[in-house]
Order: structure tokens, then C-alpha cells, then sequence
RNA sequence: GGAAAGGUGGGUGAGUGGCUGAAACCAACAGUUUGCUAAACUGUCGUACGGGAAACUGUACCGGGGGUUCGAAUCCCCCCUUUUCCGCCA
């Protein structure tokens, strides 16, 4: 979430930045300042008033050691007015710390200045783009075909077993999940990533870390018995890694990378979207993650673009780069390049990355702080990005790889598959 | 799942009701001394929120949350967690 003191001193530019994302926040922001300006001045009583009592208890434990018991009890009577203010106070204090919590959750992340205004997708705008989009023959298949024609995924035995949106991968294409997943492993980790193993699980203090609550609660699975969440992405336990934790300036930046399923309700997707493997339930993903000084975070940025284009590039794969404009931008980004790769055969653009800066945003809920040289104590900037997800690379990769005998696997992959054709 | 013992600052660890935001030691940082290194000595050395131009100052925090008390790291209750023992088990 946003800092209280960010928004009550650059009000205006905090604003113009948020109606970028199309909506009016001037009412909420507003309130904020003024709870919070409320917050402080009960907050300054409550401290006097308890500084008070402190004094007077030191006086009547002094009292007591020399004896003077009624001089002491005299005292109590105004300790105890004061208990009964504080407690008054303390109600009001809280009430206002809550109001001013649910407001600012309601509050979005301040785009960046490059981040245009748009209302929706369509006004995403395409800041790169790579690769040979011609169509293929007329003999091409959607990847669902693909994967009856090959038996690489049954989706009707994940449906028996499971339920709809959690494939089954079979041969071929169990090996092809396997070898995505450690190429792109390895890649991150020549790119300096510290690959980690975390629990596909969090409670809920991680999940409020990273912002998936409250905002998203009804898209992560919950075990309600244990009150876990399913992680909707690695970038969950990765992120929350460090949680309230104050790191030394020479630690920067940190560069972390998982592989984990990621399981998502996806309430209220349908239609073309979720045929094959455009939408699932459960799908593999190698996430990274970088934890930064404030004024480095825009250029690693630029680093994480730059690595997942890498990853692109040797899949031999057509995709184009969006900055998207503040309406399609998630409620935690600051700025955010999705990547997209062309599906040769549904002759559409899909979703494989989505890059983004969160400035302090994230690191505001995480406390993660660290000393700079000055001594002085700040938030660190928080990024991420998908390096990449697996089911549309792979639908994309079968579909623009295929001709007439089959499947051709990309050259980088080879070692890591251990077959050239499927 | 049952039982017992723990959880204190970057680390080790003292502290059973007021003199404790917390001893001591280590680490770290600054300085003095010194051919260099080392050692010794001196000083600094938690976080958050608020007030103040600043020096400085108020409050809160000893796993988390409640309670008792004029006063809680210290007493009571609940929860989390660690270790050990038992049970179960890949």
C-alpha cells in the first residue's frame, strides 16, 4: 500500500498519477489525510496522557520504598482517571487506524510517468516486437489438437480427477514440462538468480505482503481447515522471504528465482479463453524476483525485460512487448510490460510474462527496509516477473513449431528435452 | 495428536513486579596509539509512530494477542513457534 506521508505531501501529483488508471481516487485519498490527521492528534493525547501515568507510577514506587503508603495511595486515584481516559482514546485510536487501514487498501499503486492513460487492453502499447507472424498452412492445428494428435496432455483426465483446468501431461509432454522448467532454471541462474524451493502454500499474513490480499481473496484457493492459501504465483512465498526483514545497502540487489506450480480460481473467466491451455487451475511457472535500492529498481527492470527476451528469442518464438496503460495495469504495479507470443493457429496474441516494478508499494506491507549509507533506514523496491509460464509457451511452441511430421523442438531446448520431434 | 522445556537487541546470553529499552560478552562502526598487519584503549551501536528548524524529546515494542496491577520482559489466559520424549507415518 501506499505511505501515508507520500500521499499527504505530494497530493497532487499522486493523484494525477492515479487517474491514469481511469478512476477517481481524490475522495479516498482525501480521507486518508484527513483520518489519519485525526489519527495523529489522538494519538499525541493518548501519548501525554500516558506519560503522564508514567511519571506519577515512578513517583508512588519511590513513595513506597520510603514508607509514605498514603501519600502513595492518594496518587492512584489520578493514575486510574487517567487509565479510564486512555481506554476512551485507545478505542477511538484504533477505530481510526483500522478506517485508515481499509481506505488505504482501497488505493492503488501510483503509475510511472511513462504509463499512459487507457481504460482497457486495447490501449496497451506495444513497445517491441520480434519474430515472423506469418501464417502457417492451411494443414495447422490449435495446440489442443496438437495434444490429441501426440498425446501430450488429456484435459478429460484431469477433468475425471480433478476437474476442469488441471491437465494431465503424458509423456512427450510430461518431458517437455520438465525441460521448460529447468531451462528456464538455468537461464535465471547464469542471469545471477538464486533459485529457492518454497511451500506452495502461505498464510495470510504472506498473502497481505504481497497484496494478493485483501484485493484478490477470491482468486487463491483456501484450505480452510488450516487456513492456508494455494499460491496463485512463487512470487508469494518468494516475496514474503522477506518479510520484515531490514537489509544492509551492500546486500542489494537481491535476485531470486523458483519454479512452482501456481493455482488459480479464475472465477468468472469463460468462453475461448480457457480453451486448451489459455486458462488453467493449476500451471507451472519460473518466477523472478529482484529486491532493489530505490534508484536502481527502473534499470533492473530493464534487466528482467531484457532476460525474459532472451528466453524468447531462443525458443525461436514471434512475441511483442506492452507497457500497459494504466487501466489494465494490476493494482499493485507501478509499471508493467506483459509479454505476449503469437499463437500461430488461434491467430492471437498470448499472455507468457507479466514484468513489473512495484516500487515501494509491496515492500510498504512487507516492512522490507534496508540501511543506506547515510544510515538512514528505507523501503527497498520490490519487481517481478514470470520467466517464464509454461502452458501458453507451450501451446505457442507446438503450434508455431509444427508441419507436416510433427513438432520441431527449438535447438536451446534440445538438451533439456532429450527428443528433437514430437 | 499427547507430554515437558524454551522463544529477550545483528549473535551469545543475564534479567521473577518499579533503579530495565534492557547487564555482560562477541560482531559492526568511528577515533586514539602504532613501520604495516595485529593488539590495546576510548566512544558509538534497535525499531516504529508523534512533537521540534535543530539540539533534543514523548510514546510503544523483550514470539503474537488479551488480562491483573498505580506500575509488567517479569504474574495470569489464549494462540503461534522451537527443541526433546511418546504416538502415527511418506
Amino acid at each position: 500500500m501506499l505511505q501515508v506521508p507520500y500521499l499527504r505531501e505530494n497530493t497532487e501529483k499522486a493523484l494525477t498519477g492515479l487517474a491514469k488508471r481511469n478512476k477517481d481516487f481524490s475522495a479516498t485519498v482525501q480521507s486518508i489525510i484527513s483520518v489519519d490527521e485525526s489519527r495523529r492528534k489522538l494519538q499525541n493525547e493518548l501519548d501525554n496522557l500516558l506519560a503522564e501515568s508514567n511519571k506519577i507510577s515512578k513517583t508512588i514506587g519511590d513513595l513506597f520504598k520510603e514508607g509514605k503508603r498514603e501519600e502513595a495511595d492518594g496518587m492512584k486515584v489520578r493514575t486510574t482517571e487517567i487509565k479510564e481516559e486512555c481506554k476512551g482514546i485507545e478505542t477511538n485510536l484504533s477505530q481510526l487506524e483500522e478506517e485508515l487501514k481499509q481506505l488505504l487498501y482501497q488505493v492503488p499503486n501510483v503509475p510511472h510517468e511513462s504509463v499512459v492513460f487507457g481504460k482497457g487492453a486495447e490501449e496497451n502499447e506495444v513497445v517491441y516486437s520480434s519474430g515472423d507472424v506469418t501464417s502457417l498452412g492451411e494443414s495447422k492445428l490449435p495446440h489442443w489438437e496438437l495434444c490429441e494428435k501426440h498425446k501430450l496432455i488429456d484435459f478429460e483426465l484431469g477433468v475425471k480427477i480433478t476437474g476442469a483446468g488441471f491437465p494431465v501431461y503424458i509423456g512427450k509432454g510430461a518431458r517437455l514440462q520438465r525441460a521448460l522448467i529447468n531451462f528456464f532454471l538455468e537461464e535465471a541462474q547464469k542471469a545471477g538468480y538464486t533459485e529457492h524451493q518454497v511451500p506452495h502454500m502461505v498464510n495470510e499474513a504472506s498473502g497481505y505482503g504481497t497484496g494478493q490480499l485483501p484485493d484478490k481473496e477470491g482468486q487463491m484457493y483456501h484450505v480452510g481447515v488450516d487456513d492456508l492459501y494455494l499460491i496463485p504465483t512463487a512470487e508469494v512465498p518468494l516475496t514474503n522471504l522477506y518479510r520484515d526483514v531490514l537489509l544492509k545497502e551492500e546486500q542489494l540487489p537481491i535476485k531470486l528465482t523458483g519454479y512452482t506450480p501456481c493455482f488459480r480460481r479464475e472465477a468468472g473467466s469463460y468462453g475461448k479463453d480457457v480453451r486448451g491451455l489459455n486458462r488453467l487451475h493449476q500451471f507451472d511457472k519460473v518466477e523472478i524476483v529482484q529486491l532493489s535500492k530505490q534508484e536502481d529498481s527502473y534499470a533492473l527492470l530493464e534487466d528482467m525485460v531484457n532476460h525474459v527476451k532472451g528466453l524468447l528469442n531462443k525458443l525461436e518464438l514471434p512475441f511483442r512487448i506492452l507497457r500497459l496503460c494504466g487501466g489494465d495495469m494490476g493494482f499493485t504495479s507501478s509499471l508493467t510490460y506483459d509479454f505476449e507470443v503469437y499463437s500461430a493457429a488461434q491467430e492471437r496474441w498470448l499472455e507468457v510474462s507479466s514484468t513489473s516494478n512495484f516500487e515501494t508499494f509491496q515492500a510498504n506491507r512487507l516492512k522490507c527496509r534496508y540501511k543506506g549509507a547515510d544510515g538512514k533506514t528505507q523501503l527497498v523496491h520490490t519487481l517481478n516477473g514470470s520467466a517464464l509460464a509454461l502452458p501458453r509457451i507451450v501451446a505457442a511452441l507446438l503450434e508455431n513449431h509444427q508441419d507436416e511430421n510433427g513438432v520441431r523442438i527449438p535447438h536451446a531446448l534440445v538438451p533439456y528435452c532429450g527428443f528433437e520431434r514430437i
